[in-house]
DNA sequence: AATGAATGAGCATTCATTCAT
DNA sequence: TATGAATGAATGCTCATTCAT
């Protein structure tokens, strides 16, 4: 779209201007996720990025192509470092619950990433266009409903799920019921455990325990999602007969 | 030192008063619900009330006590339906049933405030003082946590529920889960059925259907949250032969 | 202070109006030297003075009437007082130096209001019109020029005073420089001491001595100003001869 | 975080900075003395300046920065043109008539700039820090104390003076008595001379004359302060038999 | 006489963005 | 490429005062 003709080339350095970038939007997240985004100013961006204003135009020509920017980046890390996650799983179940786990993983460990992305939604998804919206998953979503939908095909295929799901709605079900718990635990994030006296953590591995025994056919073998809590194994907080 | 006087009839005019009140807020939720609580300014608050800016603040001394308002207003609307709710189940895991259910008619019947509700947690949770929140929980939360929780403990002992799980947990795991799928999938509004083809309603009965199934003793019968869809019965949308 | 009337008779009271009319007068005067007169809102002044806004403006119908009923106050009984001052003096130099001591003692014990003085001074005086604050000094001055170029002609006559002066111009120099001095003194207050490591009362008491000397006539006897500070004699600061 | 660039080559335009800088001080110096501080708005003075509010913004992020600047303008100009007044007089007697005499015709030249500081001081003095003011005050004032605690000293050695004086006393009684006698006369400008028929330099000039005469040593030659008006000689308005 | 309610005009200040160099 | 300077359009909020009861 953009015509990158102006003059042939005016020698220009684009490493220079990578790495420029990356720095507004490394400071850009952090300020974001720290005050909210409609609570950060421009110029407050700039001088985190220690920046000049104008200089800061030269590379993002609004305040909201910076919030794409970096939500086209979260994305982008989220399918790369999700798409892994499902590798060594075997049976439909299993692989959907290594992805919830990685869901409860991003929790701990990226909180501040999450919380930026349930801001995102809560504030922009009414009013800027789903085409947009659209076209930045497409380029970053290997992971998306594709294979989603797949995985729980496979599941009903090998047994390890219920009989009477229907992939399609069942999927964007739990994906849309993960991703809301997730965002809104770390929306609250310290008033959870202030107000609950329960850690983010175990809140979002019960959820996913029990949507997980939802979906789990009903002769089938013990493989719950396992209960660690910030890496470390605990020990069943309930008991199992 | 302002005389001690002790409205010797507290001679306002209570009724206007709060009439004129109960106008702003009713103003203020619409637009906010609209376009986003950080997008709407008091100016446009005003005008939408029909006020002079200065007789607003005579009402209300800051944006953040309309916002916090609302919240109020709403948590009371909300738990005073809710409590109607579960008269007529019986078992614990019915009344739980009718809980969800209850969220999924909200969702669909109320979505505007269910929006406001997300963008209040995603914007404002982090700031504002968690003693104030749970001053207005306290407030208007009768079916808090308490009733909730009360509700797993019956169904463990009436063999509705199964028996592995811990109260406390659970209770809050499931809330949290319900509320962040409700919350979500109104954010995106119309976004979900352009995105992905199903309709809010469809996704959330199927999210509360599969914890409902996962929270049920194996051997439960088969009382499943309904398939009624804005009101109607739907004809299941899956046999899965 | 509270008043403890429910309901004496209906007909109109000239006592308690002047009674309400004092009240806010009081409290207005302690404010606006508090915090200076601009820097206190009507709303402060009705809080003040525990009445409602409307009911104030039943008293005064400006914000400047009520300063300038207070400058009318003020001047009254500053006349009142003065005029008491000089009954005993026996010569013009004596008569003179018992009024420049009144405004010594005046600076010490009405501090605040010298400094409301000052204020109205530096603040209105451009503002308002002449004949306003000439018909209050009418009203309330009887010590005015008059008297003063009196002192000066007498003293000039009895041999107190030297006698180059030039009764009108001499005297109008000494009561502004006095005044200025005095007012100065007030504004400035507790800046005073911390500047300079003099207290107020012994650079007025020393501005006043110097003064005087300069009126007196060569041979004069000794009945220098004394050297009251706060009332008690203190013993001379400086080599007498 | 912020790259410790050194700035390369301050690349500002403090050139136009300055001047800017100069103009708005130079308007707002002006509007504050013909309606007082506190009546002129920020509006008002970017007005005046010829630029947007937004600009002033960025030169002076408060009102209260102008105010302060105005001020230190001011002492430093005093300071300066006070220090070339004492060049030429001998003995320390004559050092403080050409002081006086130097304030006498800064009342008659600079009466704008007078007025300010009168305000200045009646309005902000007690609310603002003494340590912002004394600061100010060291940064410009040579004259200061020192050098007028100097000239008593000086006077009493040579003669030029009465013994009988408190060096630091009286020369900080007669500075102040000074002041405020020339800040009164500035503040209620016009309307001294249409209350009194008095010309403000009139009033000032036979104020120092008596001072003078109080500091002087009896036997002190006939030295007194010249009775020009606004430059030049006017014949004794009085008989010196 | 007292006062609850209303308000017009204004206020200091902010902010995303543009422009000239 | 970088940036000092400029700015139009708001923004949330205040205040002296009036009106109807």
């Amino acid at each position: 779209m953009a015509s990158k003709k102006r003059k042939p080339p005016p020698r220009t350095y684009p490493a220079h201007r990578e790495r420029q970038r990356k720095r507004i939007l490394d400071a850009a997240e952090k300020l974001f996720v720290e005050r909210g985004i409609d609570r950060v100013t421009m110029a407050e961006l700039t001088a985190a990025s220690g920046l000049q204003p104008s200089t800061m135009y030269q590379y993002f020509s609004k305040k909201d192509d910076i919030v794409w920017a970096i939500v086209g980046n979260i994305m982008a890390r989220v399918s790369a470092r999700s798409s892994e996650a499902d590798a060594s799983a075997k049976s439909g179940l299993d692989k959907i619950i290594a992805f919830l786990e990685y869901m409860a993983e991003e929790l701990s460990n990226q909180r501040a990433q999450v919380r930026f992305m349930a801001q995102f939604d809560a504030m922009y998804s009414h009013d800027w266009p789903v085409e947009r919206r659209l076209s930045l998953e497409a380029e970053s979503n290997n992971m998306g409903s594709e294979v989603f939908r797949e995985m729980i095909r496979e599941g009903m295929a090998d047994g390890s799920l219920r009989s009477d799901l229907d992939p399609d709605l069942t999927m964007q079900a739990i994906v849309n019921a993960a991703i809301g718990t997730q965002r809104r635990l770390a929306s609250l994030g310290n008033k959870v455990e202030l107000e609950y006296g329960q850690s983010i953590d175990r809140l979002f591995r019960e959820t996913i325990r029990v949507i997980v025994l939802g979906l789990r056919a009903t002769g089938s073998p013990q493989n719950e999602p396992s209960k660690r809590v910030k890496g470390r194994k605990v020990t069943p907080a309930r008991r199992t007969k």
